[in-house]
DNA sequence: CCAGACGTTGTT
DNA sequence: GTCTGG
DNA sequence: CCAGACGTTGTT
DNA sequence: GTCTGG
């Protein structure tokens, strides 16, 4: 699972993903921000507040096909037929194993894909004696992108635009820990993940390969990372024994 | 036909 | 136990 | 994801 | 909007 995370700031997304720097309006104006925004280092998902909506990069909805835009969205998935701005049933995460067939994601699944840039993510291992955090992020310190959906809501001239993160099961590296992590695209994965003109279910299904063990390095950080209020840098330190 | 769910993790 | 807020 | 609330009347 | 259960 995935329900916890460090976003970039604004322009370490820019740098990477060369999105932002576009000179003709689009959609990505009305959903971004007038200034750049930080890191954050506890993002929880929510519904609501959009204050805490996260970036999120996609293809373009104008502009050359294949262009890309970096918008700013809710992270609990509202489907586009929900009767209400709020859901009672949890969209934050999307099963890899059920994705392909949940109301809620099969049509986001193969024409609203997005990537979700991150500079890692929490996990909690259970133990008899309470839930230790632990950080995970690329062995490289790259920025990781995650394999995201997102979809288009309007009711009343309110529009709410929101994502949700793929996860599946843990490799073996970190299966010990914990049963459930999100999956991070490596660029040729992301380019055809982004590509809207690939519709195929199934093909887009391919692009989910597991985390390569020694991708992914992870390690103990301290318990306020737990409450989503804390927030800082140093959540996402390793541990001094 | 209509009503109700639509989701995840981790449970007695 | 379940829902809301962060 | 985890933490924290879970309620009413009547109010500075 | 679409599917499942009754």
């Amino acid at each position: 699972m995935c329900g916890r995370y460090v976003s970039p700031d604004q322009a370490a997304i820019e740098s990477i993903w060369h999105v932002g720097r576009q000179n003709q309006p689009s959609l990505a104006d009305d959903l971004m921000p007038p200034a750049p925004f930080p890191a954050r280092y506890n993002v929880a998902p929510q519904q609501g507040n959009p204050a805490n909506y996260i970036p999120v990069v996609r293809e373009a909805s104008r502009g050359e096909p294949g262009e890309r835009e970096l918008v700013r969205l809710q992270w609990w998935l509202l489907p586009f037929w929900a009767k209400e701005s709020r859901i009672k049933f949890s969209t934050f995460n999307a099963r890899v194993e059920n994705v392909a067939n949940a109301a809620s994601f099969r049509e986001p699944l193969k024409r609203r894909r997005c990537i979700v840039p991150a500079l890692g993510w929490y996990e909690w291992q259970e133990l008899p004696t309470g839930n230790l955090p632990w950080f995970l992020h690329a062995a490289t310190g790259e920025l990781l992108a995650f394999a995201a959906l997102w979809d288009h809501w309007e009711r009343d001239g309110q529009v709410i635009e929101s994502c949700s993160l793929i996860v599946g099961p843990a490799n073996d590296a970190f299966m010990p820990i914990h049963d459930r992590m999100p999956f991070a695209l490596d660029e040729e994965r992301q380019a055809q993940w982004l590509d809207r003109s690939l519709t195929d279910p199934r093909r887009v299904m391919a692009l989910l390969q597991p985390n390569p063990d020694d991708a992914i390095a992870f390690h103990r950080v301290g318990p306020r990372v737990s409450n989503a209020r804390n927030q800082g840098p140093e959540l996402m330190a390793p541990l001094q024994e």
